[in-house]
This record gives C-alpha cells, structure tokens and sequence, in this order.
DNA sequence: AATGAATGAGAATTCATTCAT
DNA sequence: TATGAATGAATTCTCATTCAT
C-alpha cells in the first residue's frame, strides 16, 4: 500500500521566507554557545529545524555562514556609526556614538569572536565589507573634524583604526574575561576617546 | 682499585635539549603559515623533524602546544612593559612602552592570533597568566599616576584594560589587514594615549 | 484537479532497511575470526560494503556493536530456556534444556567470547540484561521443582547460576580448546545435571 | 663539571634476583584493576619501579607477561588439586578440592580473565600447559573412580573439563556479578557435584 | 526545495617496542 | 643490566559535504 500526499501540501512549505534567516540565527546561537569550531553543521541544521542537506541551500559552506553573520554585523554597526555621527565628530558624537556601539557590540560579542577565526581559517582573510565601510565613515568623521580644528591632528585612517579597536576591544573585556559592571568601562573609554581626539 | 664512569654512561639515549623548543618553533611556524586550526600535530612533528609520539613526550595536546607558545608571549611582553614603566608614568614612559610592546607584538603577530582562538576553543577559556600579570603592571602604573597626579582619574583597571586593548590592536590592524607602514600607526597610537592619559 | 505523489518522493536516499544488521553481520564474522581486540572499525566498514563512517550511523563506538550482538545472543537464549522449560522441570526438560543451549550456543560461541571481553573492557561491566533474564527463568524454574519436591534443595540462585554457568562452559571447551566431537560432552553434562539436579 | 660515581654502585643493583617476579606482581596488579587492555606496558614498568626497557629483558612481550601469569596460575592450582585428591575420589575430596579450589581461584580472579583475553589476541590459542596438567589430574581421578565403582560412569575427560568448568564458572560469578557472601555458592556448587559426580 | 543516508579524508592520540647510551 | 627518548603504525571517531530520491 502507498500512501498519496496531495502536491500542494509539500508546495505549500515551499519558499519559506525566512528560511535562510533561522538558519543563519540558529547558527549564531550555536556559535555563541559552543564556539565556531564546535558546532557542527548537523547542529545547525537540528536546531533551525532543517535537515542537513538544507542548509547547503542556502550556504556553501560553514565558513560562509560564519561570513554573512560578519557581514551583517559589520553592516549593522557601520550604520549605528552613521547615525551617531550625524553632523561634526564633537564630544556628545563620541559619548553617543561609543555607547552605541558597545551596546550593539556587547549584544554581539559572538559575533566579534568569528571575525578572528575567520582571519585563522581562511586563506589570507579579506576584511569584510561592513568592516570597510565603517572604517571609512569614521576616517571620514575624524578628517572632517581635523579640518575644523575641533580633532587633533592624527592621521585620519590610523586614528580611525584605533578608535574603533578601542570599543571592538571594549567589548571583548566584557566578555571574555571581566563580569564586571560595564558602566565603568564604558565611561573610561568614552572619556580617553575625548581626551585623545577632542582638541581642548 | 675503584673505577670510576661518569654518570651519563648510564643513561639512556640522552634528550636533546633543544627538542622541546625546536617542536615549539615548528608548531609556531605552521600557525602562522596556515593558521591553528589548519596545522595537524603530524605537520608539526614533520616539521620539528621528529615522529608523531616525539611531540607527545613533550607537549600532553594542540592545545597545550598553543597554551605554551601564548605563555611566553604574554610572560615577555610583560617583562618589557615592566622595564619601560621604570619610575612614573609620563610621556617618555607611553612613547617607549608603546613602540616596545608594538614592535615585540609584530613580531609575535601570530601568537597574538593564538590568543582570540584559544579563547574560542576551550571550554571557558582561563585569560593566561602573562596577561594578567601584564594589566596588573600597567594598572599599578596608572594607579601610580593618578595619586601623583600626572594621570587622568580613570578607574586604573579599566584604563589599563583599554591601554593594552589599544596597542594589541594596532598589532592586528597590521598583520592581518593593512599592509601600511607601521610608523604611521605607531606615531598617531602614541599620541592618542599621550592625550588620552597624561593630564595636560 | 489534485495531483499527487508518493510520499517516498519526499524522502531521501531511502535507508536500507537490512543496513545495521549487514554491519553487525561483518562485525560478528571479523570478531569471530580475528578476535575483538584485532578487528579494527574500518574493517568492519570494508567488510560490510560500507564507509567508515557509515558505521557510526548505526553503532555509537565499538563496544556498541559487541553489546548489541551479546544481547541479541542472550535475548534469544533465554526465549530457548522459556520454550524448553515449559511446564515443571524434569529429566526431559532439562535433557531438551541443555540440548538446545548448547546447540545454539555453540553456534554463537564467537559472541560467548565477547561477553567475557566485554567484561574486561569496560569500567566495571555490567551484566547484560538479557543475561539476568535467563537467570531469572532458571532460578524460577528451579525454586519451582523444589516446591514441588522434585529438585534437590539447593539455593536457588546460586544452582541457576551454576547450571547455565556448565552448559556456557561446555560451549567454550569445543570452540576454544577442543576439536571433539560434541555428543560426548553434550551427553555428559546432561546426565551430570540431571544427577545434581534431580531428586532420586 | 662532570659527576663520577662508583662502578661497584651500579653493580651493586646488578641481577636483582626478584626482578622478574616485581615485573610480574606489578602486572598482575594492573591488571586486575584495570583489565589488561586498559594497562600500558610503561604503567607496568614504573609500577615495578623500572624503566620501559627493562621489562623487555625479562619479558618478550605484554602477552608474554599474561602468559606467564596464567602458566603460575594453572601450575598452582594443579598443585592444590593433586594434594585435595590423594588417594580415591569421594564427598571428602570433593569438597576438600571445591574448597581449595575456589578459594585459590577467587584470589587469582584476574588471572582467570587474563585466559580469555589470550584466547582473544593470539592466533589460534594453545591452551596453557598447566592447564592441561590440571585437567589431566582431573581426568585420571574421575577414571580411577569410576574403575573402582565410586563415581558415576561418564566420559572421564568430558566430566572433568565440567567439573573444573563449574569451579572456575563460580569464581567468575563471585567477582564479576555477585557481591554476595560466597559460602552459599560454595556450598550448591560441592552439592551439586558430589551428586553429580558419587554413585549413590 | 527538501531530505538525510552515505561518504571518506583527516584528525588527535596511544603505546608496544627498539636501541643508543 | 639498565635506561628512557624516540618511534610510527595503528586506531577510533568526527564532520563537512554530496546526491539520489
């Protein structure tokens, strides 16, 4: 005896929008939970609730998963740095824009973890899109401000860098190692950043 | 009659000294070439000329491996903060710790990579010894600072935290994106922390 | 109009159904030949037409599949004891009892082996489950026929133990030691039981 | 600066005449707590306070060190078998050999496991001489009963492989499963053979 | 689009044994 | 005799990826 199933039951499961999002989310909470190199496909697709092959839909490979979180990561952050930075890079832009991106980094910290293994797994690690973007939109801020006099005279690319390792690393203080409260450092940083861009 | 034989007649095939560091330099040299995760313990014991047991007889795993290579890592670095921190901390004391740890932290790129993926690997990941002998170093110099009133009054802890942050980070701008002269970075570093730090 | 479509046009690379028993199969025929301790996993897999990996589909390790051969052996063993114990337990049963345990065990005297392997192997081996059943079945049998004042009034357990323990033993005389033929040694540990066994 | 010392110092641990038997004793003792798969040879020699080579002077191999084991072990209690059955096979010697026997076995329980596990590693299996020895003894008392109207008329061969089966079957009941006190299996096991065995 | 059984290269690690000293 | 560093074959098990259905 077979069984029949009607066609448009299987169709209706068909293109599930957001397939590829629970897939990518499920993957993310794995990493964060295990560590990259601890997760395996089969748990990713378990806990999406796909079966392995699916996830091969969607992704070639586990490294690509691990690159579109970066991606969005990155993209993300360059676009909470745009807001904060609406108009010249003053004090009040540095207080906004420093809590603004610990808070989403803190949020993501996971996310900031695959960025290194990412460097040790590929071949030569090309920096991410978002990564450049963001670069260049806080390049851009402290030129701008260098040119009104309001920022100290570093060169932009370089101080663009730092500023941004200092909250990337903010963030990592946090958690990997300190379970303190995050105010204080929060308020250290935010007050160096002034002190070392901010021409008093 | 009594004669006399020296002692290492009876010993057995004699260890050669330098094998555990020759393993060490060998494993150090394929992470940096093709990253950790990538290098086997069959290419490091290829490497280091000796069999795949050789390396057991010396190190108990990978990770073990990796665990000693950060340790000296952080143990040097700390040694060279503690001499360019000698009496306060000023100018002069920022500009040659910084271009200090910079130019030890180049050189030692890899095994500052080691450090994110060991943190990734374990279960929860122990912040190594060096380390944390290296914060509490520079958080006494801070403190130190503070109470002479050449520092900024920052909570000591969280500015040491970030003041390594900074410097480790300039570190990873290099190796692994930008391939920019390291004089530039080093300079604008410098000076940001100058500004960030000393009370002017 | 409705199409439809069979079901198994949904499913994946369908599961051969005689898959886990091929394994055990090739596994019981190296065990037999070769011993546990020299069959390695891979060639279980090549001797059952598989990929290494493909066993681990179905067996968690190695010691697994002895475990899941020794308790199909006892499973079966003691449904023979059920069937031969029908009824009160006399010279007849114990003649069709002994019989048809050394008749099924000695075809499955390579698996007699694993058990004391299995014994050796693991942390403090436990007792396979379908080992206390038959014992149970024995036990009752006997505390029954001395109810009824027909066996001897030994303990019960200790007398169940022993008599599964001689017919067990008698197995392994032929495949390990000896090559004579079985009827001799059949015929004697039935008498030797009845004789212990049963009153007079 | 290089160290002498005295020849005669070496010399003096020359030829330690226990030195095999150390070897030996610290096997055994493994063995039995761990099983001998689960014992390294380099756990053997530090056990016996030598090093890895050493070994390799008084033994060829591990299974070598298990053969020399059960070779004692079957000597021994072949010994103890010949004194219990002085003179003619009746309920004293019986018991007197159960006894014996089961009391020497339960000390040398281990040894007993080791028997299968040769069984399982070697080629083929010979079947230790002490062993053989044993079963002999055995085999010529049930004859000179049977011949002098005391026991029952059996395959004298066949009965002794099973009496000498149901003794070692007990000792395994005791150490791998039961935790009972053993008088009560001690005392089913003389009873049933004496009835199994003397003509009533 | 979806499935999930199958794959098989590859990994880390163990350990009996050898042999230069 | 004794040593113990070195060996390297062998083993178990994992998991990213494929592909027939």
């Amino acid at each position: 005896m077979v069984h029949y199933r009607p066609v448009f039951n299987t169709m209706a499961r068909r293109a599930v929008p957001g397939r590829r999002s629970e897939i990518l989310a499920a993957a993310r909470d794995l990493f964060r939970r295990q560590g990259y190199a601890r997760t395996s496909m089969a748990q990713i697709a378990a806990h999406a609730g796909v079966a392995h092959g699916t996830v091969y839909l969607y992704f070639d490979s586990k490294t690509d998963i691990a690159d579109a979180l970066i991606e969005r990561y990155t993209n993300d952050l360059s676009k909470i740095l745009v807001e904060s930075l609406s108009g010249s890079l003053g004090p009040t832009q540095i207080r906004t824009c420093v809590h603004s991106a610990l808070l989403y980094s803190s949020k993501n910290s996971d996310v900031v973890r695959l960025l290194d293994i990412r460097a040790n797994l590929g071949t030569g690690g090309e920096r991410p899109d978002g990564d450049k973007k963001m670069q260049e939109i806080l390049r851009a801020a402290i030129a701008e401000g260098i040119r009104r006099g309001r920022i100290r005279e570093y060169d932009p690319l370089a101080a663009a860098e730092l500023t941004s390792g200092l909250v990337e690393w903010a963030t990592r203080i946090y958690f990997m190692w300190a379970k303190d409260d995050t105010s204080r450092l929060e308020e250290t940083a935010i007050q160096m950043l002034e002190h070392a861009l901010i021409k008093s």
